[in-house]
Order: C-alpha cells, then sequence, then structure tokens
DNA sequence: GTGAAAGCGCTAACAT
DNA sequence: ATGTTAGCGCTTTCAC
C-alpha cells in the first residue's frame, strides 16, 4: 500500500510548515491565495485526505456508535439495525456493528474493544442473562460506571445505569393469549427458544395472566422450552400426542414457520384446528400460507429511538443525571392463522 | 460523562513519569515488584483502558476493515456480511458495517470516511454502474489508485483495480434455464428487479445461451425488469394473459415469493402449470410452499473469501502486485417449485 | 502572511 | 529501576 500523504509531506513540497498547510487546506483567510490555491490544488491531485485517527484523537470524539447484537439472521435485529443506521447516519454518526452471535465470550470481546475509545456510545442487547453477573456483566456495570454513553434494548439488564428501550413483553403475551382465547382456543402452548431470557419469561407471563382472567390453570407441560439443539418435531409431536392443542405461540419467527410447516404436515388445518400467534413481523411470517398472525415489536423503531437517546446524551455533554426507560408497546397483525373473532 | 482516565493521571496520582506508568501497566520487567503491582491495582480499580485511538494512530493500523453493502434486507448480503464477520474476528479484525441502501450519494459519504484512516482496508459491494463513471466511480478508483486495500465483490467494476470475488452469474442463469428446459418447460421468463446491475444482465444472458442452443427465439417481452415502484402483480398478469408461460426466473429471492403468491392466486399449480426458481438460497424459499427451487450463491463463502483476501493483503505489506479475481460457482438448490427431471 | 510550539494518549529507544 | 525524548498527524494559539 501507498504510504499515505500527510501535512507534512505536502509542506516538504512547498517549504512551508505544516500549520501552513493545514490553514491552506482549511481555507483560512491567513494564507495569500496563490500560495493557497496551489497547496490545494496539489493537495487534491494527491487525494490528500486528512487521517480521520488524528482528528479523532485531538477532538476526543470518533462520531461513531457501536451497536452490539445477538443475531444478525433475526429480522427484528436486522430492522433495530436499520432503524439505528437511519437516524445516525442523519445524525452525523457512523456505526460500528458487532455480532455477539449469542456468544458471551464474544460480546465481551466485542465489549473491550469498544469501551476504548474507539466508539462515542454504544447500543447493545445484551445475551447475558440476570445470573451471569460476574465476569462479563461486571464490564457493562462498569462501562455504566465510567458512564460512557450506552443504551440497552430489548434484553436489557436491570441493574446496569443507562439509558433502555424496551419491549411491553409481557402484555405482549397476554394479549396475543387473549387473542387464542376470544377466538375459541382453549389449550394453548408456547414454542419458546428464549426461555433462558427475562423478555421470553415475560412473555409467558402475561400468556399465564390471560388463563388466569379466564380461570384457566396454567400447566407447565404446555410451555416448550427449545434449547439450542432440541428438536422442534419432537417435542411438538409429544404434546401433540397428549393434550388437545388448539392454539400455539411462538416466540420468534423461525419456530413460528416451523411449528406451521411440522403440524401442517401431520394433517392439522390451520387455523381451523390449531391456531398459530409468532412473535416478529418479517418478511417469512408474510408469504408462508396461510400467513402468520404475529406479534411486531416495530423493530425499526426500537432502532431509532435507541440512537436518538443515545445520541442525545452524546451530546448533551452536561450530563443529565436520569436516565430513560422507554417501553414499546407492540401490535397483533392478525392475518390467516388464526380464527374470526366473534362479532361483539 | 466521566472523564476518562489516562496514564497521565495515574502518573500524577503516583508521581511519577508516564512511560513508568506505562511499562508498569504492560508488566515490563523494568519497574519493581511494589510499584508495578500498586499501578496495576490502581489502574484496575479505576476501569483504566488504554485509549485505541491514540495506539491507533502510533501503529498506524486500526485492526478495523469496512463492509459496505446496498441493502440489509437482503438474504444474500446478510450472509456475506456473516462470513466476513467469522474470519474478521478469527483473524482478530474488527468490521464497521455500512449500508448504502442502494444510494449512490450515502455510498460516497460513506467511502469518504472510510478511505481516511479509520480502517485498514474495504469491502464492497457497490452501487455504482458502470455508466456512472463521474463523481462517484472516481472516488473508487482513486482509493485503488492510493492502493488502499479493497476487495469488491458481486456487483464490481471492473476498470477498478482490486481484489475481486464474483459469483458465476452467466453460468447460473444458463444452468437455471437448462433446467427449466430439461423438465420440460418452454416459455420462460425472466422476473428482474435488477436489470440495471451488470449481473443481472449476465444471468439474462446465460439465459439467451440455454435458448439458443435449444433454438428457442428469444423474446425481449419475457424479460421482465421491475423498477422501484412498479407493480409486479400488474407486469406479470399482463405477461402471463399475452403468452402461454410455463416457467420463471426471478433474479431475488423476494421476487420470486412474490411470483409464486401471485401465479397461486390466479390459480395457475406450482409446478405443474408454471415452474419456479429463484435467486438467493435464503430462509424465505425454504419455507413457503411449494417450496421455491433456488440458485445459491454461497453468500457466507463469498463473505470468508473477501475477509481472507483483504486480510492477506492487509498483512503481507510487501505488495504483491498482481490482483486475484475469484469466482464462484452456484449451485441449484432444487425443491418443489419444478418438475421431475426425466430419467436419462 | 507564515511559522513555532504545545498537546491529544500512547510507546519505545535511549538516557540516567 | 525510573525518567526523558521523540513522534504518530493534526489543529490551534501565539509570535514574528
Amino acid at each position: 500500500m501507498k504510504k499515505k500523504i500527510t501535512l507534512k509531506d505536502i509542506a516538504s513540497e512547498f517549504k512551508v510548515s505544516i500549520s501552513t498547510v493545514s490553514k491552506a487546506i482549511n481555507d483560512s483567510h491567513e494564507i495569500s491565495d496563490g500560495l493557497k490555491s496551489r497547496i490545494r490544488k496539489y493537495a487534491k491531485d494527491n487525494h490528500y485526505r486528512p487521517n480521520k485517527v488524528a482528528l479523532n484523537l485531538l477532538n476526543k470524539s470518533t462520531k461513531t456508535i457501536g451497536v452490539v447484537i445477538p443475531n444478525i439472521l433475526n429480522y427484528f435485529f436486522v430492522q433495530v439495525l436499520y432503524g439505528i443506521e437511519q437516524v445516525a447516519n442523519e445524525r452525523g454518526f457512523s456505526i460500528i456493528s458487532c455480532i455477539s452471535n449469542q456468544s458471551l465470550e464474544k460480546e465481551s470481546k466485542t465489549l473491550d474493544v469498544l469501551s476504548t475509545g474507539s466508539v462515542d456510545g454504544i447500543i447493545i442487547s445484551s445475551v447475558v442473562s440476570e445470573s451471569q453477573i460476574e465476569g462479563h456483566g461486571k464490564l457493562l456495570m462498569e462501562m455504566a460506571d465510567d458512564q460512557i454513553p450506552m443504551v440497552m434494548f430489548d434484553r436489557v439488564i436491570e441493574w446496569v445505569d443507562c439509558d433502555k428501550v424496551i419491549v411491553d413483553d409481557f402484555e405482549a403475551g397476554y394479549r396475543a393469549t387473549k387473542y387464542f382465547l376470544d377466538t375459541g382456543c382453549k389449550t394453548i402452548a408456547i414454542v419458546t427458544p428464549i426461555n433462558h431470557t427475562k423478555i421470553g419469561r415475560l412473555r409467558v407471563e402475561g400468556y399465564k395472566k390471560a388463563l388466569k382472567e379466564r380461570k384457566i390453570d396454567f400447566n407447565e407441560k404446555l410451555i416448550l422450552a427449545l434449547g439450542r439443539k432440541d428438536d422442534l418435531e419432537l417435542i411438538l409431536s409429544f404434546v401433540l400426542n397428549d393434550k388437545n392443542i388448539d392454539g400455539i405461540l411462538a416466540l420468534d419467527e423461525i419456530s413460528a414457520v416451523k411449528v406451521m410447516t411440522i403440524i401442517k404436515a401431520r394433517g392439522y388445518r390451520v387455523p381451523k384446528d390449531i391456531s398459530i400467534i409468532g412473535f416478529t413481523n418479517g418478511q417469512l411470517s408474510k408469504y408462508v400460507s396461510p400467513a402468520l398472525t404475529m406479534v411486531s415489536q416495530h423493530g425499526a423503531y426500537i432502532g431509532e429511538s435507541c440512537a436518538n437517546l443515545l445520541l442525545d446524551r452524546i451530546e448533551n455533554k452536561n450530563e443529565q443525571e436520569s436516565f430513560n426507560s422507554k417501553v414499546v408497546k407492540t401490535s397483533l397483525i392478525v392475518r390467516e392463522s388464526t380464527r374470526e373473532l366473534p362479532m361483539a
């Protein structure tokens, strides 16, 4: 790679001082027009570009924010990323995005890199569960301690002091369940690949509340918690044989689609025999048939909120003490995988 | 935000010089054990982290690569990104990813930011078409000129000197078409939202070659080029009424799925009446029914190749003159939207 | 109009 | 064992 041209190089070319060149390039009035235009032409011809890193050091700011998301193959996170990108861009910031790939170790490494001056702030959905305070959660706390501008979204950790944008997962679970009940479903199973997360459990709590209101007993066996390698088909078949399921709530998009594929293959009709509602209103759910009724978490909006919150904090160096926690409501996008609501 | 603690702060705390602190923190043997451990404890307690920006300036390297992709909602690019992330991570690099969102202006801005020392190299799929040399393509050329390590993939620009990873789009178009022909289809339409790109046109060329081999006349009317706002349903309906279509090749995943939805709604059976093949083997095509036969471009592999090529060049500062161009073959993933191949 | 000097945070070669 | 110096590339006073 060709050595990058610097002010110094130009200075020695013209036998003037570095500061003169700097001023010329920045179009300062202090420099004579002749010299200035000659220097600027030379700089342009030789593709001079000011070294960003040096400027960053000088300004103690990089105009860059770091974004840490667990999984780029999940449409929800892609939408959030998209939302962040939009407003960051609008407000003159770049984003450096890191995929933690559900791995705690990778997330730690990433945070280590980021928390070190390369970004002005961080937006993160952490994979840390509340139990894993040691080692890692500690890093997050330290960062909050040091008041590095940070906003957590979706999978937040309560005891970390920072701005937060969260989804009303409890209500989402409650409303989806109520919808099942209102359309005549009685035995509703939940398929959850995220039962280890707080948000996953909140949705289940919402589900419980809806059941309770209708005086339906909660049955632990209807909660199908999937591990990384668990075979959904197997687990589902078992419950299907055992119980008289007529509704399934899947806590992410891909599970919803898979559930439908499986139950259709086993001869059930959707929604006549079994209704399905999924989480995350992505492309998949729209195009399968029947099209899936989904809970939308408004990913892009969440991304935008995160970015605005973060940039406000970065730009208002006058630290406002208090941290904001924004709760975003979900919407139920009703399509064909659920039955009609009876007329009121 | 709390002021970040620096070596200087620690030095004045202990009333020693900055370099002593630096050495202590880097565990140099030159420093006495007592002082060293006291300094290190203090540093740790106060969350000292070396300033990355200063180090970058010193080392003239950021261990970061920039990735510019046109569209994060396209599964192919997501897969490429994923592939890049994997090897970058493995080889100790971070990635800063920028979504140009199909906008030339945004791409320019992004490149401007990146080409300025904030990254050690760039991986890009450019939205520039060959015609737009002025203004923007120029930036790309300048960068190549300056020998900034760079690799272009998928949508490459021929006259930019850099490493490249491309898909064999011509052959992909040829083979997909041949597959239609071999399974008895005679009148094959193409739905292309990317007819303005080179890769889009290459696929059509491959299609033409396959037709020619079977002595079938090429009919311009069967190429359905979609603009940003064109209504696929309308355009498709028109051709469907006019011609006796029995095969449709869609040049991206979402179009393939939409095409299927439309023709099923109009009462055609897939693949009995009309066969469909799409490009980009993502999640969608697998779960629609019938499952779609797709051309896989092996996105993750392409990403990995790009990253390896780029990092090799970054690390081998001894500039090898020649640039590599790697061509990746596609695979046809046969599913249910095409008829059976007759026995040989 | 032009230049010298300081400093952003850090390391490393070179004193002491 | 500890300190001094120089320098990465740049901007910004302040002198001349």
